[in-house]
RNA sequence: GCAGUUGUGGUAUAGUCUGGUUAUUACUUGGGCCUUCCAAGCCUACAACCCGGGUUCGAAUCCCGGCAACUGCACCA
């Protein structure tokens, strides 16, 4: 591991680069260069096998930009903003909720700005550092705003996660799976959040790139049909517990982990394994990961339980990379309750519920000459209420009230009870999610830094053959007439077959395979004069640097087994 | 956002304090020679003073502003 050294290579070349580079550069982005941006797709290709084809999920694409209402709903318009402000003598900013409630000891997250400010004016609240006075509080909202048509009186938001795209087509995505549970969408896409000092190079940027599944399940049955399959897999878990009382990782198997209430459900356990297998494939090794638990405090107020995938790094100590939580039904209510459209599954019982019950009805033919123009909301008042309750009142008083904008007393002659048998065939659930969301700068960065490897001849990128940018280097033993032809055919029909090519014919071959090493090529093929006697050409092994000799035709098959 | 430090070819650097010739050196890279398996050697070429303004006869060098990187503080839903 280390970061310097792996950051300067990957520069030199074309893995990252720092973005408008000849404006001088702005701080929070990043250009991937050629072998960058072919290493990152590799990733989210990977990505896509396991969670498209491997847990039969679909991906959807939507915009980037977002409408108001939608991040208004989720939250991100009230609650993605910092209350800042600025001390007029010595210029520091702070976060004003963070000052006030060291002075007043309470919490004051719910106030507006306003009130705020009166609250600094009351207490007489000066700047932490100089004494100075404050100036008046604004919101710092994290979000890029932008306009939305000619006229630009429609507020949209670029958006601060992928999630949101998919929670808005529930309806559609529920008639998809034909209201089945649970199913899963995945999105794979940029999002941008405007950070005031972005400052860890990839690890914190403003324009990123996420990938995350919503899995809807049912909210009684959290189970996943493969647990059975992946119960003895051990886990390192730094949970709550482990945390606060400052203990070593717990070292247990996902069957533990369940029984003894550690991780809240198999599905989210079953989340935490796929996300330990995809990264041990791209080359992440185990001992530099670990799952860490949100302590109460850090979760979000929605989430039923969250855990973060973490990554050691030199630079930076342990990076959250991916985060798994059950939110629970939070996005599906709030987008409900915000668009007034249903965002439920109908869930039929297995067999149909007979439900004895008694039902009210108001007498209409006495409600209309009684209560006239108001009758229809007094009836909706009476259908609305619990018959119970209806019941009970006119036991005890001998009628029932009704307080609307008037008062109204009903007595039981206006009332007819009936009871009767319902059959109930199921019910209406809004489903839950459970929500891996996969930072893939984080990742690739993570690929980079853990793949970096230094030994005493070279130090190279050992990447997973699954995601080397660059999979064949094809090189002339010497620049001649005959092998360089070969060698250039080769190169030709590799590229046909598929694969990622590079052809170099200068200097030495010593130097070539360092080149070839230095990126990560995991297999160089050359061409001698032998060939052309044999039709055989040498194979060589970025990792161990031994060579196999390989008859052309057989070639490609044998390449094909190797990536596989 | 605040403070400090820094900014010279692709990379690493000399020169800046004390303003003055064609901006130093090494590696890398392109072309050529040589070369039958791990960065050898020879010839040759390309290539830089972060951006903008000021002071001065003259600025890589001094001053101001901006941008970026690093460190500390603050921030990271």
């Amino acid at each position: 591991m280390n970061h310097d050294k792996m950051s300067n290579i990957s520069a030199k070349r074309g893995f990252l680069w720092p973005s408008f580079e000849i404006y001088s550069g702005v701080s929070g982005f990043t250009d991937y260069g050629p072998l960058g941006a072919s290493l990152k797709n590799n990733i989210m290709q990977k990505w896509r096998k396991q969670y498209v084809s491997g847990e039969g999920f679909y991906e959807i694409e939507g915009p980037t930009v977002m409408p108001k209402e939608v991040l208004k709903a989720s939250g991100h318009v009230d609650n993605f903003t910092d209350p800042m402000c600025k001390c007029e003598e010595c210029g520091e900013v702070f976060r004003a909720d963070h000052i006030i409630e060291e002075v007043i000891g309470e919490d004051v997250e719910s106030l507006e700005n306003e009130e705020l400010d009166q609250i600094v004016i009351d207490n007489n609240i000066t700047c932490p550092e100089c004494g100075g006075k404050l100036s008046n509080i604004w919101n710092y909202n994290l979000m890029f705003k932008t306009e939305i048509g000619a006229k630009g009186d429609k507020v949209g938001y670029m958006r601060p996660e992928t999630a949101q795209g998919i929670f808005i087509l529930f309806k559609r995505l529920e008639r998809f799976f034909r209201g089945k549970l649970p199913f899963g969408a995945v999105q794979l896409g940029k999002a941008y959040r405007n950070e005031i000092s972005p400052r860890q190079g990839v690890i914190r940027l403003r324009e990123f790139t996420q990938a995350e599944a919503e899995i809807f399940l049912n909210p009684k049955d959290k189970t996943h049909p493969k647990f059975s399959q992946i119960e003895d897999v051990v886990l390192r878990l730094n949970s709550q517990e482990v945390q606060e009382k400052n203990l070593e990782p717990l070292e247990i198997t996902a069957r533990e982990a369940l029984d003894k209430g550690i991780v809240a459900n198999e599905m989210l356990i079953y989340q935490l394994y796929l996300a330990r297998k995809f990264l041990t494939e791209i080359g992440i090794p185990e001992d530099v990961l670990r799952f860490r638990q949100h302590l109460a405090g850090e979760m979000a107020h929605y989430a039923l339980d969250c855990w973060d995938v973490e990554v050691l790094t030199d630079k930076y100590g342990w990076v959250e990379i991916i985060g798994i939580a059950d939110r629970g039904d939070y996005d599906l209510t709030s987008h409900s309750k915000y668009s007034n459209d249903e965002l439920n599954v109908f869930m039929e019982y297995d067999e149909p519920k007979k439900v004895q019950k008694t039902v009210v009805k108001p007498n209409l033919s006495k409600f209309g000459p009684i209560f006239k123009g108001d009758s229809p909301k007094v009836k909706q008042a009476i259908e609305d209420a619990d018959v119970e309750e209806i019941k009970a009142a006119i036991e005890k008083d001998g009628k029932y009230v009704v307080e609307l904008d008037k008062t109204y007393e009903i007595t039981e002659d206006l009332l007819l009870f009936e009871d009767v048998e319902e059959e109930i065939t199921g019910e209406k659930v809004v489903p839950h999610v459970i929500e891996p969301s996969f930072g893939i700068d984080r990742i690739t960065y993570s690929v980079l830094l853990h793949s970096f490897t230094e030994t005493e001849e070279k130090d190279y990128f050992k990447f997973d053959k699954s995601v080397a940018p660059v999979q064949l280097g094809i090189f002339p033993l010497v620049n001649k007439e005959g092998p360089r032809e070969i060698a250039q055919d080769l190169t030709e029909q590799l590229r046909m077959a598929g694969f990622t090519v590079e052809y170099d014919a200068t200097g030495t071959i010593g130097k070539r395979y360092a080149r070839a090493d230095e990126i990560g090529i995991p297999l160089a093929i050359t061409v001698d004069f032998d060939t052309l006697e044999d039709n055989q050409v040498t194979v060589r092994d970025r990792d161990t640097e031994e060579q196999e000799r390989i008859a052309i035709p057989e070639l490609p098959d044998y390449l094909e087994k190797y990536y596989k």
